[in-house]
DNA sequence: GTAATTATGTTGACAATGTTAACATAATGA
DNA sequence: TCATTATGTTAACATTGTCAACATAATTAC
């Protein structure tokens, strides 16, 4: 019915396709021409709502991120399950979402256009980084059931996201291959990141 | 002397000028029009060294990344320091490599340039990641004195790497900020990476 | 030493891309 | 109904990577 001159929700439309296109055609192969003919509007279409191709990008890594935190969250606060399947749990789903989202994976975390907004990402706002509390309140509870050493429970998390992150980055970026020993390797990880969080 | 018509070794120059704009401008902002202003040649002057832009920036990232061997390799090979101090002098130096030169490490390790080249960047092949195999052969080392557990070094190496690599990125990407608490950070990632290895 | 060949650098042009201004059309509300 | 706002289109521009044609230096063959 919109279909005359409006397009209806465009701005939606516009995060979703440049997300697919960002994941199956690689980031650098998203052009604003390409992306628009796909929607089937013009060109300069995008500019009545976003200030920039770079505003869109940072739309799209918003979304992205929002993906990831609702594929974490919910484990980390699942109650009725004990603390270390929740932690095994939770790195197993955020390295797969990594391995089936590189491309937004890599722009969430790595992309320049993210390098000015100061704000954001900051682990210490409790706002921003609801997914890292999260994380913070498992190994809080792991302490409390002697699962864990009494330390700093934010620099506990901090050490176990970077092994969570770099363990994705490196199998992403392609110098680990999955298919080598995907397994052995996870159960290494966390069985050193258990071991040396052990009380 | 051969300032007239030919700029003596371009190509040296070229790589060496990209680095530093990288790291001083970023990235996006490296124009070969820029770049070749700099060294006061014409535009096209890089297609006589390089067969494209991507060419010259993945040198770049061969002398970066060749930059990051040499900052980590002879840590790890002093045969004479013990092997905890070495692991953990290993782990500094390449955490202040990635806080010193963000965007070429970055490059290094995510830029999509490097995606296509399977070959490259291989673990096991012992020629390409020489510098991981000198921390496989710490490994070793440490595991002989029976300080870490006898089992497979390779992964082993993995896990710390992931770690350390995890660490770097989350810094230099903001998502960790340096004046928080850096040395309490880097303590807790070592002593859980150690205490996790140990037998 | 001179001519031929190769290596290296320059200039002008082109296509692709992000962006903007001027214009067009739909939706909304007084 | 009409005025205002929201949304979409078209034409043009500057920037950038790239290439072809040309120019000049260095090297080699004779």
């Amino acid at each position: 019915m919109k279909q005359a001159y409006h397009h209806g929700n465009l701005k939606e439309s516009l995060i979703a396709t440049a997300l697919e296109m960002i994941e199956q055609e690689g980031l650098e192969h998203v052009t604003l021409r390409e992306l628009t003919k796909r929607l089937g509007t013009s060109r300069s279409a995008i500019y009545r709502h976003f200030d920039s191709k770079d505003a869109l990008l940072k739309a799209v890594i918003n979304a992205g991120f929002e993906k990831l935190h609702e594929c974490i969250t919910p484990i980390l606060e699942q109650e009725h399950v004990d603390v270390l399947t929740r932690f095994e749990k939770m790195g197993r789903a955020y390295i797969n979402f990594a391995l089936n989202n590189p491309a937004i994976y890599r722009m969430i975390f790595g992309d320049e256009l993210m390098q000015e907004r100061e704000e954001s990402c900051d682990i210490n706002d409790e706002e921003q980084a609801c997914g890292f509390h999260a994380l913070v309140a498992l190994l809080i509870e792991g302490q409390e059931q002697g699962l864990f050493k009494p330390e700093d429970p934010l620099l506990q998390a901090t050490t176990v996201w970077s092994m969570i992150h770099g363990l994705s980055n490196l199998l992403i970026d392609g110098h680990i291959h999955v298919k080598d020993n995907f397994d052995a390797l996870f159960e290494m990880g966390t069985q050193t990141l258990l071991q040396g969080l052990k009380a």
